[in-house]
DNA sequence: TGAAATAGTACCAAAACAGTACTATATTAT
DNA sequence: ATAATATAGTACTGTTTTGGTACTATTTCA
């Protein structure tokens, strides 16, 4: 289905999080912060890591941060962790695969559509989406937050 | 995932083989012509003459054609009936679902990605993506295709 | 009346998703 | 030192979705 995963939800939620905050943040705090599962977030976080958009800090009062400025992470950069790399169409990454197919109608559309929304989502920055979000919320303090969910 | 399903990807060479021709079009005809599924073709075609998209003559030398023309039919017309309506995020459907959790930093540009995305789908009729189809591949007759494929 | 269609479901296996669990390692406070 | 609190890595599992099949009934025409 044309739909986010869990996954991709919840990291946007955790990459807002450690946005917002400087010093190292663990995976327990913002599961605790969020009311979202704790080895969830763990895993994601642990994924993010290995992906190289946060930071990890071990031991005790680690956690983790941001790994770049908010700005420079897009929202393609975290679907692309946790949701696979975005792939609406076959051949819109793979040309050949439908250079055989000469007759296929949906190519030139849905290649146009996958281009359109691979854009948006490389526009859209951690920051640009930590701004809106204190736009649509301004009255709401940093420091606890309600359970957030989207798929 | 973000990706089309299958059904979406044959519902939407359906419609535009049935855009392309007069005469009621069977399922077994068209399963043969693109080497897809026939079962799989019969039901996506139940599927979109229950949504009203095609319109079925029964008996002997029945089969389907479009409902109404071309022009008329959005590609957020053929998801909605293949891939349940359109919902990138839950709460751009129901308000509701995000006014209690107010400090969901996702509502606000993940519903901004679902309206571009949802645009997109109602301003791509089934006749622009037949007419784009020809353009790709002005050289190849209407009468055989080859498999086409999506996901 | 039989062949060729659609109509309406019900079913099933495989893959993806959402979430859990476990073991190992690193760091720090005491 | 060592216990507590982190991450690292990975394997596992139940549920849902997806992709596809099958079956029965009905309609139409030759």
């Amino acid at each position: 289905m044309l739909k986010l995963s869990k996954k991709t939800d919840y990291a946007i939620i955790l990459l807002c999080h450690l946005g917002d905050v400087d010093a190292p943040v663990s995976a327990q705090e913002i599961a605790g912060n969020y009311q979202l599962p704790q080895p969830m977030v763990a895993n994601i976080l642990k994924q993010l890591g290995a992906a190289g958009l946060i930071q990890s800090v071990r031991g005790q009062n680690g956690g983790y941060v941001l790994a770049r400025n908010a700005e420079s992470i897009s929202l393609s950069d975290i679907i692309s962790v946790t949701d696979n790399p975005f792939n609406l169409v076959e051949c819109a990454h793979d040309e050949e695969l439908c250079k055989v197919h000469q007759c296929c109608p949906t190519r030139q559309p849905l290649v146009a559509l996958h281009r359109s929304i691979q854009r948006f989502m490389e526009d859209m920055t951690l920051s640009t989406i930590i701004s809106e979000s204190y736009f649509e919320n301004p009255d709401v303090g940093r420091r606890h937050h309600e359970t957030a969910h989207l798929s």
